[in-house]
DNA sequence: ATGAAAGCGCTAACAT
DNA sequence: ATGTTAGCGCTTTCAT
């Protein structure tokens, strides 16, 4: 590998002589002349800058960590995507993670992170992470979180609000005439998930219906073990059932599809996050829809204002949007 | 933050003994007390080893750079969870960027990584992309192509046969009676896309059928200049329409549902790529599948192989299935 | 069994 | 306008 001093040497000037022209701070320090040689030589040497040395002596290493649930899940690919395209803009790059919503995991991936010296973290926290999370901080490394709150801590964080975006997304349901309502979803023990199921039990309970309350839990990562058979069997009865997330849904909808089952034809199927592409279905489908890309680019932003030092944290809710393939 | 040194200080015995205990590499080097009292101290003063300095000297960063087209694409996103979990074994963590299937933005973040001292780079290549593909590897870094293939370059390449597994999955609507078959694409020129079109082409000359190719293209990144309603009405007549990917199906059928339009009853509809929640259409859908974990997997494993020197680049084409939500 | 010292490639304060 | 120097935090060879 060719370095700052070779340049130097060819050119027989001092390699901070390179590193000032190279790093663009040389100004008016260093003639036009001796600017453009480097320049040359660099480009005849096919030189590449060493970020990892300029990083140690910096004290910056323009890398972002963004850990998220699982990269494969659609909603936090697009999350991903529009935080590197900001991060992008802003000279970052960014190394991302899936802790598979697992504690352990989520903790070996920050100290791995912070190992990395990046300048800051964007994460989704799993279940009981907040210990984590604020061990981030303690370390002065700057963190924002993404989806899941951690209640009682100060830190920033993007996401909904779950209990209003269920809560009118039920009601909405109730108001037209599908009563019978059965909630399906995976048994984590995370904040959206939970207040979105409270949202459902409160608006059942609103309308008179607590007795037609009907939860049922996926076993999360255990899927063969669950009962989706019996799961898929309840809700035939139902007028309309609710997933509490995207992965729930498409879950349901691929055993549904392998078992050859079929839902009945006018049962309402309600999903918190985006399935656009189950609207082609022959059932009335909802979904309650997050601006993810808003999301996303005000993660990045928000960690870049913690970066240059200006931050005071906060909470940034977004509103959700109802989607139906049904005409109103 | 605390260094190796502050350790040893504390101590009273020099960095390289704390060095060697922390990496590991004391054996019977250091006496069993002092490592037990380096530990203690690493964990009272909350160390954390940095890693910048560390790959500075050693040469090798443990981590590697994946380049898709989009991470928000289920496909690519797929992809890049199987490497990261695979580089998770492995002690790499992934610095991930998406090119847009743009060729300035690709050479920009081969740079990029080249930059960080990646010690290899996982890529899906724009269009023209294999001059810096090749730059890569004059560069001395570790390659592997993965969905695109760099024809007449020595660089490993992992994929599926596009031109077999397309003239299969055609030459299936053929045989099922649906005559009348268009192709809509997007309008990239990148050897997947081609492939699958030059298959279609075949299969429909080979029927006698050359007369009723129909080709319509959806320009990439442009949807709204482009004629997608045309496309729309176009497809009306059509017995089956074949999607060369998933990009290209997914933004036709959105464009679909928001223009409140249909597809004719007994249409069947063709996608390369895995377009599993539309089975629930009304339609008969059929998609191809890729095994896109594997892909993953293997994409990792030739790159360690170079990374460890064993390197003898090759083609590794995986097989595919198509799936139908018709019964057979 | 442990320490001293050199150096990875870069930056930045301080000379000249 | 350009050079000198002193590290950033770590590894590793060579002494002791």
């Amino acid at each position: 590998m060719v370095s700052m001093q070779d340049i130097a040497d060819r050119l027989g000037v001092s390699r901070s002589t390179v590193s000032l022209v190279l790093s663009g701070k040389a100004g008016s320090r260093v003639s036009e002349e001796v600017k453009n040689k480097v320049f040359q030589t660099a480009r005849d040497l096919n030189y590449h800058v060493n970020d990892l040395a300029r990083s140690l002596r910096t004290g910056a290493s323009k890398m972002i960590g963004v850990i998220v649930t699982d990269i494969s899940n659609e909603f936090f690919g697009r999350l991903t995507f529009h935080i590197q395209e900001e991060a992008k803009k802003a000279g970052y790059l960014v190394l991302t993670l899936n802790n598979n919503e697992s504690l352990p995991e989520f903790e070996g991936m920050v100290r791995a992170l912070i190992g990395k010296q990046v300048d800051g973290i964007i994460a989704v926290p799993p279940s009981d992470g907040d210990a984590v999370v604020s061990y981030i901080r303690e370390m002065g490394v700057p963190v924002v979180t993404v989806d899941r709150a951690c209640e009682g801590l100060e830190v920033d964080y993007v996401g909904v609000d779950n209990y209003v975006a269920a809560r009118s997304a039920v009601e909405g349901l109730l108001g037209d005439g599908f009563k019978n309502v059965a909630l399906v979803a995976l048994d984590l023990d995370i904040l959206p998930l939970n207040r979105r199921r409270d949202a459902y039990v409160d608006a059942m309970a609103a309308h008179g219906l607590q007795d037609r309350t009907d939860i049922r839990l996926i076993p999360f990562g255990r899927e063969e073990e669950s009962d989706l058979v019996g799961i898929l069997h309840g809700m035939r009865r139902k007028d309309a059932v609710f997933f509490t997330s995207r992965r729930a849904f498409t879950q349901t909808m691929a055993h549904l599809a392998w078992s050859k089952l079929t839902v009945p034809k006018n049962q309402c199927l309600l999903c918190f996050d985006d399935v656009q592409p189950y609207l082609t279905a022959r059932n009335e489908i909802r979904y309650v829809e997050q601006p993810v890309d808003e999301m996303g680019r005000k993660a990045f932003d928000l960690l870049m204002d913690q970066i240059r030092g200006r931050g005071t944290c906060g909470s940034y809710l977004y509103p959700t949007r109802c989607i139906s393939n049904r005409k109103k």
